[in-house]
DNA sequence: GTAATGGGTTGACTCAGGTCAAACGACAGT
DNA sequence: ACTGTCGTTTGACCTGAGTCAACCCATTAC
């Protein structure tokens, strides 16, 4: 069964598997969630002039790998991706899920490297933006430069929030932070708050949170025997939103 | 025992508590480490004139608390500071410390406010920069821009390694990537890589390590029975710097 | 001096989440 | 329809870190 889409009119993509297309912030649907946020008209086309390509990344693809170089960020046009660190010894953090309007490899600016792996969770596109030209850009538009600021801070805040889950909340109450976020992204992209399709396996979510699989998989049955949570493989429809908010906001003992 | 320390000539806080005192990075031995990396003396006399304000802030107060407007960030001329947020319930996570040289404030950029407590650990002074006129500045200076991004990015790649410390290190490798983290920025600060003192609590260390005090103080136990630390008290002797590394390369099983 | 306070250490016990193993279900390829 | 693969679920058991409690050691207040 299709994921609740609005957006996702099939893009085909057997058809032409590799296409490079014209991207264009100005028609984008994506754009109030994205970084053109708050551009005039005309600064608008300033930036669609610098994101040239637009490319297709099929599931299980890389869009970048660790100790490449950098040289552009990626928004998000469509899909589903995961960053992921890897130890020398196999282990693997996955560091984050990323979908549709945000951005990708801000980790690279640091030392011109990438230090993370970006992996599509399902077939996506993504319009690649050149870095040092959208420097270039953002020291001519105020608002393009504050909104580029906010966006790596609220990236700052986010890795806060993910410290604060694994340092100090309990299986129960990561689970319910994780869903709750997943509703309010889906939510802000109209998508249904309550009913939506995970992009990614049990083990993907357990190394995000810090768990094994088999306790992300029993943290969904006690939910679901609780009433609060309908799973069917990766299928969720959330039946208590108030439920899970409160698993977080009660100190459980 | 006073820290062995190089910067830390006398600075009488009693004396003058709250002295506000002209900043100028020209003459300032961090300039290296912080913002002002890499600019000729022109601009940086340009970044001068935006710093106007150097300010002490004493040992346990707080530079800036969680829902403060954001208007600065501050670059720590000298001290040590935790940052934290709390959950409502009173639990609280620290989600880093600072020393010389490195910049506060980072997070409230996305919502002009401040999502995270910042403590000074030690009697510490810091350099008030106006974000919106440093903005303004990296407009017309590029390698000021540049710079600012890195630093950001820098952020965001940390993070991530504590979420990978948190999500998948055991005690053992926590407390060994702490230890070596810290040898290493005092290094970077031309101190010794083997012997500091620890400007924070077992408490405050193991809110950051998603650990509890006890299990920090009995982990140091064990390093300082294996030869591979000395510890008394907050002062810390590395004995073994390969030993530790080594902790963290092995998988321990 | 003595007391009070705030870390820090150590031991005994508990339990949340990890480990190991078996079985199941969905889907793709033949 | 059959087979193989990959992800998921569930159970039984184990263990590493947390909890609780006692005690120690430094520092500061009186």
């Amino acid at each position: 069964m299709p994921p609740p889409s609005k957006a996702a009119k099939d893009t085909s993509f057997k058809e032409t598997p590799f296409a490079v297309i014209k991207a264009a912030c100005s028609n984008c649907n994506l754009r109030e969630l994205c970084l053109p946020l708050g551009l005039s008209d005309d600064e608008m086309t300033r930036l669609d002039s610098l994101i040239s390509v637009r490319k297709r990344i099929k599931r299980g693809d890389c869009l970048y790998r660790v100790g490449e170089p950098f040289e552009y960020i990626y928004a998000i046009r469509s899909g589903f991706f995961k960053t992921d660190v890897l130890l020398e010894d196999g282990r693997d953090q996955v560091t984050g899920f990323q979908m549709a309007g945000e951005l990708l490899g801000l980790d690279g600016i640091s030392t011109e490297r990438h230090t993370c792996n970006s992996v599509a969770l399902e077939d996506s596109e993504v319009c690649h933006i050149p870095f040092f030209r959208l420097e270039s850009l953002s020291r001519e538009i105020q608002t393009l430069q504050r909104h580029f600021h906010k966006i790596m801070s609220r990236e700052i805040v986010r890795d806060h929030g993910v410290m604060t889950l694994l340092g100090m909340m309990c299986v129960e109450e990561r689970i319910a932070a994780f869903l709750l976020n997943l509703s309010q992204r889906f939510t802000a992209r109209g998508f249904s708050p309550a009913e939506f399709n995970l992009r990614m396996t049990r083990e993907e979510i357990g190394s995000y949170l810090g768990l094994k699989l088999e306790t992300v998989s029993r943290a969904f049955s006690r939910f679901q025997e609780e009433g609060l949570i309908a799973v069917q493989q990766r299928h969720i429809r959330i039946l208590d939103i108030p439920g899970l908010q409160q698993i977080m906001a009660k100190r459980n003992h």
